[in-house]
RNA sequence: GGGGGGAUUCCAGAGCGGUCAAAUGGGACGGACUGUAAAUCCGUUACUUCGGUUUCGAAGGUUCGAAUCCUUCUCCCCCCA
């Protein structure tokens, strides 16, 4: 199965220009995506390119990421109503850094021919000057052209407007195209399908400019079945920085997609083959309430974006979290494992004096730590069955805690309803 | 400038001078159910040392008693100029 079969029958392929199936079943071709450094890590709306430049990799050929180091500093107006803000050159430049060491772990860098590489395109522009790039760049491509384009005719009728900066930012783009088709052979460009007007800038670019051809493929951008917007939740984007969302959220999040978003999604975010895939999916019809096609999601994008050992622990802490978590497991925890497994989760420390005698629950939960603003309402919760401590459900307002309590004779696990994990560390 | 209407607890929106910590709906949070889903059902939704204490735009006043009546102020909306 050629690469763009693969893209199709994923239901990843968007748009792809005549002629570019033939050029990639000649041989070995070089392909780009450009990513731009707008944060310090990734997140997982990349992930659709990443597993692009993956499947580009497996069938053959030679990936070579784009990393934005110039485009970053201009700002993409594609998909976005109103102007950007600009991020100062240090800033660009750590971002550029996390994000290399990222792709690391998606792609091969030495696999011979077709290793994967990386560029920045700051290395190209930052000598450009603006006179030699107007002069030997913009001559080639007519306003009327990049006017035509839908990421500015939208801005263009809109009321926001559009500054000079951005309207530039398809010529910067297509340039970059130019250059690595130039430099590196690189005949194809790949993108999320908002990118398809930057893209075919480029190829004009080639065409006009160096008197060849270049090609352009897009891949569908995700979209989620209610509506909502893909790779959101409540706290944020989803990184791939294990810093900024924990393997255990990260997996949290594969794990609870929707019955339909699984389906597709699997195909995309996965290398399953078809085959594989069509058997999960029965054993997931026969099933549903296993969840077998989300299970199957989370555990191989969480193995590839972080580890096994990632892996590990996120199903553990899932377990215990949501399922019939026991005393035993959290006693059988290492304290490390216990920082771990409750990453992200509010902490609070108290100090043992003070759970020498005894201290009453709604004392704790409130004056002690700020798990509840009152003491009403924690007698409330109390009494209403919300809350347990140490996974024991407590229903007495009145029961008191000590250090008797303490698991490993350092902390308490406070649960209020089923989610809503608080540590209380004992110093 | 003239005339009219309004300001209520997270939001919307009820509220005879006493029985109003304030209806109802939404949201939020808990519980049950469940697939860590959706729907549904139930409960909670000012503070409290459970004796009480502070709330209804702000400040005064009338009254045994005021979210409800009066005065002044602040802000919002509508209509006519």
């Amino acid at each position: 199965m050629n690469f763009v079969e693969e893209l199709r029958w994923r239901g990843m392929l968007h748009d792809i220009m005549p002629g570019t199936e033939d050029l990639l079943n000649k041989g070995m071709i070089a392909g780009y995506i450009g990513f731009d450094p707008t944060a310090d890590s990734l997140h997982i709306g990349h992930l659709t390119q990443i597993m692009t430049l993956i499947h580009y990799q497996r069938a053959g050929h030679k990936p070579v990421i784009l990393v934005g180091g110039a485009t970053g500093m201009v700002g993409d107006p594609s998909g976005k109503s109103a102007e950007r803000n600009l991020l100062s050159e240090e800033i660009l430049q750590n971002n550029v850094s996390c994000i290399e060491k990222q792709f690391s772990k998606f792609l091969d860098f030495n696999s011979g021919t077709n290793s994967a590489e990386m560029v920045n395109n700051y290395d190209w522009f930052k000598n450009f000057s603006f006179l030699d790039f107007i002069r030997d760049v913009g001559k080639h491509i007519t306003v009327n052209y990049m006017m035509a384009k839908d990421s500015v005719k939208k801005r263009i009728e809109g009321e926001t407007g559009m500054s000079f900066t951005e309207f530039t930012y398809q010529l910067v783009q297509g340039y970059d195209f130019y250059y690595l088709w130039k430099e590196k052979n690189c005949q194809i460009q790949m993108g999320g399908s908002d990118q398809w007007g930057n893209i075919v800038t480029g190829t004009e670019l080639v065409r006009r400019k160096g008197g060849g051809t270049a090609f352009a493929i897009t891949t569908q951008l995700i979209k989620k079945a209610d509506g909502t917007k893909f790779g959101k939740t409540e706290s944020g984007a989803v990184w791939l920085d294990p810093a900024k969302t924990s393997p255990y959220k990260f997996y949290q999040f594969w794990l609870n997609t929707s019955d339909e978003d699984a389906k597709s999604w699997i195909r995309i975010f996965t290398l399953q083959s078809q085959i594989e895939i069509e058997s999960i999916e029965k054993v997931h019809d026969a099933a549903p309430h296993l969840r077998v096609l989300q299970k199957a999601l989370a555990q191989e994008i969480t193995v590839r974006t972080h580890s096994e050992a990632a892996l590990e622990l996120a199903l553990k802490t899932s377990d215990f979290l949501f399922g019939n978590g026991s005393l035993e497991f959290l006693q059988s925890l290492s304290g490390a494992e216990v920082m771990d497994m409750f990453d992200g989760v509010p902490k609070f420390n108290i100090s043992k004096n003070e759970l020498s005698a005894e201290v009453n629950i709604a004392d704790l939960l409130v004056d002690k730590t700020q798990i509840f603003p009152s003491k009403g309402e924690a007698r409330k919760m109390i009494t209403g069955g919300g809350i347990s401590i140490n996974k024991q459900k407590i229903s007495d307002p009145l029961y008191s805690v000590s250090s008797n309590d303490l698991i490993n004779g350092s902390y308490l696990v406070v649960q209020k309803g089923k989610k809503n994990y608080f540590l209380i560390i004992a110093q």
